[in-house]
DNA sequence: TTTTGTTATCGCAATATTACAATAATATTT
DNA sequence: AAATATTATTGTAATATTGCGATAACAAAA
């Protein structure tokens, strides 16, 4: 098999794993720490500060624009990236509903 | 490849994005809200909540119990699992230590 | 227009993940 | 001890992800 059954979870479900999943890779953590810390970047200087190849690193980006987490201007022959901080703020107020939830005591563990 | 560089990024990175991972799949998403809400289950409750194998809800419930977000106390022939509320605490804080970095405005986007 | 700089996309190979049937392992019940 | 109930593990097939070289696409500079 190996293909995820999104149709027997809710939409919530789907949802909050799919930004989870973007999560989910330490390069991709670094990418937005990164543009965080300086505020923006292009593609290139990715490269140059983590070590992989454009194109990974452009699939990364990839991805990281497909939630919305980051937004890119062109900006002549290159592109300046930086947080949609709409988005991030959002994303952060959907973990926060899933973490405070209330994890009560119970009798067994 | 498909194999994921971890040596070049940092511990930390590579942490957050382990804990990320766990959370990326929506039944184990789905089996968190549902512990949560019952406060503790079996294995066999999440077989016949999710619609998944006993093998398959097994295997996601190994993942959970990895990263110690959940732990199983063996309850005559079966297993009750509950989170562990610190467990839980301490990913709910290294999130939001990562959220909360601020955001600043830049010049590009 | 040619060259240069930058990013995106395609195609491929390697590895990882998901799902499940079959079965082993374990504890309770009869 | 045999049957039952529950969970874990193993093996396998299907799909997804990761990484990168090659190359296309595009804008600026020469």
């Amino acid at each position: 098999m190996g293909l995820t059954k999104s149709e027997i979870f809710t939409g919530e479900q789907n949802r909050l794993a799919s930004l989870f999943k973007v999560l989910a890779h330490p390069a991709r953590v670094a990418i937005l720490q990164y543009i965080i810390d300086q505020k923006n970047c292009i593609c290139n200087d990715l490269v140059e500060e983590l070590g992989l190849a454009q194109a990974t690193i452009s699939q990364h980006l990839k991805e990281l624009k497909n939630v919305g987490i980051i937004q890119g201007t062109i900006e002549g022959k290159s592109v300046c990236y930086c947080i949609d901080e709409n988005i991030w703020k959002k994303i952060q107020a959907d973990f926060n509903t899933f973490f405070n939830q209330e994890v009560k005591v119970n009798k067994c563990c």
